[in-house]
DNA sequence: ATTTCTGCAAATGCTTTGCATTGCA
DNA sequence: TGCAATGCAAAGCATTTGCAGAAAT
């Protein structure tokens, strides 16, 4: 709650409560939630606050860097607190979307992996996006239990 | 032109000239398309083909696994008549996507990448998709060009 | 003859925009 | 005080839907 009020002010971006609040949700929260799950979470606390200013919001964060956008396909853009390279896994029952973390290929990414790409593609790569798609645990146990 | 006929009608969706006519474009280019760009390419001889239609025929190819579907982030979905596990890069100033072949990740994704997400997450992996984001060779030069 | 598909137009729903008001700096 | 951000409502767009007529099996 220091840092992002230090690189806000650094970007002539004015600190706000509301930006503060998108932030700390995306902090706290391992669910990557798109903008609807934000705007739901926010209400209780900023009865106020507009589904617009939180499209607005998020889209600022990311600008700077202090959050990323995952695109997972349904549900809306997602977002992460958690900028450093990771991949992410997709419920396609749910929607649900979790980190996979501590794979050898997030390390992998930034050296052998990005190098070979670049070569053959002949793009100057900024970003890579891993996403896995299936069924969850708990949604798989249901759909077990349904087939019964 | 022989193979998908019989595999629309194994699965009782009729042949029509219009899912053809997609599949084909798809086939022929190697430019991932969205839904807009296919429809544009089908007008000169499909010329009372209906957007609605092309919406419908690409979610039928991809429940039949003909087509992959792709999602880059902007311009809409993309749509992709290989269907073998290959990554893709996105140019984030034009929009182009195009493949990238041959990474040693597109044989390692299916066995012990996989494996390891499916025992880390818990999840039951179903598919892959690896982006890179970046700037293409063109739009490259162009910005040096402009700059100078 | 049936059943499914197409094309049209309307409807939906997410996201963006414009603008007056509010609030940081 | 000045400039940027918020909140609201309206606008914009891509995608979906409903349905009558057309086409495939």
């Amino acid at each position: 709650m220091q840092a992002i009020e230090e690189i806000l002010r650094t970007k002539k971006i004015k600190v706000t409560p509301q930006r503060m609040a998108v932030y700390s949700i995306l902090k706290k929260t391992q669910a990557h939630p798109n903008v609807e799950m934000i705007f739901q979470k926010l209400k209780p606390d900023y009865p106020a606050m507009s589904l617009a200013t939180v499209y607005k919001t998020v889209d600022v964060l990311k600008r700077v860097g202090l959050i990323q956008e995952l695109n997972v396909g349904e549900s809306g853009l997602r977002y992460d607190a958690v900028v450093s390279p990771h991949s992410h896994v997709y419920c396609e029952k749910c929607g649900k979307v979790d980190d996979v973390d501590d794979l050898e290929l997030d390390e992998f990414q930034d050296q052998a992996l990005l190098n070979k790409v670049i070569e053959k593609s002949g793009f100057n790569i900024s970003a890579v996006q891993l996403y896995f798609f299936g069924i969850c645990p708990d949604c798989s146990e249901k759909l077990m239990e349904g087939s019964i």
